[in-house]
RNA sequence: GGUGCGUUAGUUCAGCUGGUUAGAAUACGUGCCUGUCACGCACGGGGUCAGGGGUUCGAGUCCCCUACGCACCGCCA
């Protein structure tokens, strides 16, 4: 028997008891005749103490130890004549009698500590390393106690756990694919599903009226700190439902995982907000609603002053910065440059500061007077204290402009609290998206989202305005999930193609197993698909997605713990018929 | 495809306007130390300043290219 108890679990109850431990040396702290070694597993830290009247063979095993050796210990538990009450096991400590090197360790590239003194790249490499980290096993248990949690739920409320492939065909629409060629099938590939979409509507039609799986989903775009190649959705579908009964469950699931993980309780509904009021009001379809700051449209009272900046846009939109009337004249310079940036893109940025004395004074005054920017300020919700930031041009690309330029003034007035969660569903989503670059519409959501029944009259003379039986889980300023009530009906669905400008036959192409199965009596059905490595990254407080995922990719994809991608042989490639277009 | 920041000891970083032998902390090694728990004290080893090119009497420092890392824009139905 290699252990009796684990390195987390002895306290002053189990003094005198003869135990064995076995774990990773944390640290050895040698006093000359005495010796404590830190010995560490991932239930906790127990300290073991080799004295002078321990055995020779004992004191020499505890002289050779070095960080992350394993070893066994078997020994005696003792009360300690120093209590450390830093440390749960902190009364006790194991005398040893006896120490065997499991296996010994060469010296770490970082400390694996609570707050290691590696980069982010090496631990990377050494991601095995940086999973013996406390954070990081936090975040593993974090991860795996959610996963539960969204089981019991879904189980509770008569959700089928059903698997669905992974080797699927391609439909180029939407993400890229990563493709995985067949070598039974020449020249022919396989996909990895960027989320089982079809699939679980094919369940639907096959009668599992409630499906749900934890899921990998796979997405050959350049990854961001929430954007991984391969992530794990909660992907759920459910039949005979309207998209009311979709929010209420999963309404009352978001609210039960909340309360099961981090003891949260939200009583009152959760915000449904109607896109295009979340646009308006914060310049984005996932507003953060941790802090207020809202959006308002002040256009008529800003043109016709002859400030041909705001006479030549199309909109005119501010905010109040709450209290930051006193920001000088190099923060706000500051935040000009910031909106200014090509990532933000604004030509410049307008300021109005209502002084907390009652004063007005802004970098219009030259067209305005007193009286007319205080009223655009009022229009904005702006207090004596409060300074307003105002952008123009195109409706949309403004809003989203002062949207970026909201969330970074929240950032600088600490307003974006991670403990905090602000929860909501963005609803009644545009059904189309015109790209310009293609000129032409493209599902918002995606092609089986089934428009609203009052503007469907819209669809051929004007999609643009078509609305969506459409979702959205925000929380935070981070879009958590989304779905919508999918097309049931084959007529429809073949209008929603030609919308999208897919002739009939490539429609049939590449979605005619599914337009088929509908034909067999497809039940009214929709769902929604959950990001669980962002639910776990929001839950636990975090920005980026990796530190909760175990083996995760970094900037350009690459595991550089695997060092993949990797070449290949020609061998594999030739039973593959492939060749390379840039042979080395 | 694009923008910004970065790359100096095992590790995290400092290194000014270009100027003698590139520093600190920590880690590592050796010795001392009977209650440490960020143990302490002393001593020691450790550097292709990412790679390449250029400017200069002289480059870690300035310029260009490349590679790599992070964040972001585009992209992500």
């Amino acid at each position: 028997m290699y252990r009796t108890n684990t390195c987390g679990e002895l306290r002053a109850a189990d003094v005198n008891r003869n135990v064995t431990l076995a774990g990773w040396v944390q640290k050895v702290r040698n006093l000359g005749a005495m010796t404590f070694i830190d010995l560490r597993d991932r239930y906790g830290i127990t300290q073991i103490v080799v004295e002078e009247h321990s055995p020779e063979q004992t004191r020499k095993a505890a002289a050779e130890l070095g960080r992350e050796f394993v070893i066994q210990v078997r020994g005696r538990v003792i009360e300690r004549s120093s209590k450390n009450p830093k440390m749960p096991t902190g009364d006790i400590e194991v005398a040893a009698d006896e120490i065997t090197v499991l296996n010994p360790a060469v010296t770490p590239p970082f400390t694996i500590e609570e707050h290691s003194d590696g980069g982010d790249d090496l631990r990377m490499k050494y991601r095995y390393l940086d999973l013996r980290r406390p954070p990081l096993l936090r975040n593993m248990i974090l991860r795996h106690k959610m996963a539960q949690s969204v089981r019991r739920f879904l189980d509770a409320e008569g959700f089928l756990e059903i698997e669905t492939p992974y080797l699927v065909g391609s439909t180029p629409e939407g993400a890229r694919d990563f493709v995985v060629p067949s070598r039974m099938n020449p020249n022919q590939f396989y996909a990895l599903p960027q989320s089982p979409q079809t699939l679980k509507q094919l369940l639907m039609v096959a009668g599992y009226d409630r499906y749900f799986q934890i899921v990998r989903c796979f997405r050959d775009e350049d990854l961001r700190a929430d954007r991984q190649p391969e992530f794990t959705q909660i992907d759920c579908e459910m039949s005979f439902v309207e998209q009311e009964d979709i929010l209420e469950i999963f309404e009352r699931w978001a609210k039960y995982m909340f309360k099961d993980v981090l003891g949260i309780e939200f009583n009152e509904p959760f915000l449904r907000m109607p896109w295009i009021e979340a646009m308006e009001k914060y310049g984005s379809d996932k507003p953060d609603l941790r802090f207020g700051m809202e959006f308002a449209n002040v256009t008529d009272l800003a043109h016709g002053h002859s400030f041909s900046v705001f006479d030549d846009a199309e909109y005119v939109v501010g905010f109040a910065a709450t209290g930051c009337a006193t920001y000088t004249r190099k923060q706000i310079d500051a935040l000009t440059e910031y909106v200014k940036r090509p990532q933000v893109g604004a030509k410049g940025l307008v300021w109005i500061r209502m002084e907390a004395e009652g004063g007005v004074k802004s970098s219009i005054d030259k067209f305005f007077s007193a009286d007319e920017v205080r009223a655009i300020a009022e229009r904005c919700g702006a207090k004596a204290g409060d300074m307003v930031f105002i952008l123009c041009g195109p409706k949309f690309k403004t809003l989203t402009q002062l949207c970026a330029l909201r969330l970074e003034v929240a950032q600088q007035l600490g307003l974006r609290d991670p403990k905090k969660f602000a929860p909501l569903w963005v609803i009644d989503f545009p059904m189309f998206e015109w790209d310009e670059e293609t000129q032409r519409f493209y599902a918002m959501h995606h092609p089986f989202t089934s428009p609203k029944p009052e503007d469907v009259q819209y669809l051929e003379s004007d999609p643009g305005r078509v609305r969506a039986n459409a979702y959205d889980f925000v929380c935070n300023g981070t879009e958590i999930g989304g779905g919508s009530i999918r097309i049931h009906d084959a007529k429809l669905q073949a209008l929603i193609f030609k919308c999208l400008g897919f002739t009939p036959e490539r429609a049939q192409e590449q979605f005619g197993f599914l337009m088929n199965a509908f034909k067999f009596g497809a039940p009214p059905h929709g769902g929604l698909a959950f990001g669980f490595d962002r639910l776990c990254s929001l839950f636990g407080g975090a920005d980026s997605i990796r530190d909760y995922i175990a083996f995760p990719k970094n900037n350009a994809g690459r595991d550089v713990m695997l060092d993949a991608p990797s070449r290949i042989d020609q061998s594999q490639l030739d039973e593959l018929y492939l060749s390379l277009v840039k042979p080395e």
